[in-house]
DNA sequence: TTTAAAATATGATATTTGTCATAGTTTAAG
DNA sequence: CTTAAACTATGACAAATATCATATTTTAAA
């Protein structure tokens, strides 16, 4: 079993303001798992009863509307942690996770690290500094939503995924997702999101191979967002 | 000038969650303001530095889009807090708060509130705890906004303002928007609203006089969200 | 490696929404 | 109370997107 302590994820999220001492009972109750790609983490309505620190791979994290078409909320990967929101309002979550990849996650129990959250103000507020960042995030997305086209959406979702997981050495974007995936993060049909990208490789601004993607005309690609 | 120890309207925010020694110091250097409508609070990119505490009317948070929309995320009323996120990220804010009709809002300022939050710890979580929720509804819109029809997001901003708000003695929203304002809740062109609330009309599931609407059939119009 | 299932691609068409023009109404300032 | 400015209303048309159908390609299981 691996050490919390000595765990270099732990730097990238509120973990890091937690005490020595704090660390190595979290350490000690902790438990590790490896989750295949596609395979559902938790699902909407249940009760997480703990967070889940990332240490390998990404996930999606989605809603279902009303329609019946699931919205993808959040990317989380590897660095981050999932549940803290659940844990502070004690309610069951309103999200569902699903592996995009095979995963690495430490699960550590609701009970163990609750204490800490009431006690320990250094990691209280690390928690509320990732909130108020999140929030804001969400204001942007809120915006996109509202006010851009698909065609600028799914141009932004392209660069977001850029930015933010990277290429391989080929150029292609480092997370794969399928068409479904980028419909359900931009919120449209599958059909405009591969006609739009067929577009997109017309006008040389992405090129594809399979479910693989590179962009080819960054500047180009933020002028249609 | 009022009290804070005695003020109604801490009850409904985190502030409750003060010692009576805190609430003390923070009514000593509290100022409260008058804000007509239509007033600007404050703009996008400003350094709020403090905290507005609602004590009467409504204001509404916009963020400015590419396009040059405003796009509405919030409308904040009585016995809300604005501008916690900005103290808690130290960041400018994101957001510009306009009064939507005559306010009285107490404001105080972040040094005096700011070292409450790193030593009350029932403070700092109830803070969390607030953004937790609404973080939980920014999802919520989030995936309104991707999947749902200009006409289902109309029918859902007013079961909200209706819900949320309340409605006068006749039956009319509390509230009262421009149809602008709505396209902006909604993210659409304020000629698709004029259109949509038209069509409600027809439909006998609202009715108007000027600018105020009266929801007819809720039922109904909960059916179209 | 083969093959069925899943995913991608594209056309045809319907529906929704945006834009521009113009007219009527309401609101608030003087 | 009057009047200009702001807001609401509606038509005509354009653009964007959804839906359904079907063909092709890719992926992954046997």
């Amino acid at each position: 079993m691996s050490n919390c302590e000595q765990c270099i994820v732990r730097q990238f999220n509120s973990l890091k303001s937690l005490t020595k001492e704090e660390l190595i009972r979290i350490s000690g109750c902790k438990t590790s798992k490896t989750i295949k790609k596609g395979q559902l983490i938790f699902d909407e309505g249940e009760n997480v009863n703990g967070v889940y620190c990332i240490r390998e791979g990404i996930c999606k994290l989605t809603k279902l509307s009303a329609n019946g078409r699931d919205q993808i909320v959040k990317l989380v990967v590897k660095g981050d942690l999932m549940g803290q929101r659940s844990l502070v309002s004690e309610e069951v979550t309103n999200l569902s996770a699903t592996a995009l990849s095979e995963m690495e996650v430490c699960f550590i129990p609701k009970h163990e690290i609750m204490a800490d959250l009431h006690k320990n103000s250094n990691f209280t507020f690390d928690v509320l500094q990732h909130m108020a960042k999140d929030l804001r995030e969400a204001d942007n997305v809120i915006v996109n939503m509202a006010q851009k086209s698909v065609r600028q959406r799914l141009a932004e979702a392209l660069i977001y995924i850029h930015r933010t997981f990277g290429t391989t050495d080929e150029g292609m974007l480092r997370v794969i997702l399928s068409r479904e995936d980028y419909a359900n993060i931009v919120g449209t049909a599958t059909e405009s999101v591969i006609r739009i990208l067929s577009q997109f490789k017309k006008d040389n601004l992405i090129t594809t191979k399979g479910k693989q993607i590179r962009i080819e005309d960054l500047e180009a690609l933020k002028h249609v967002s």
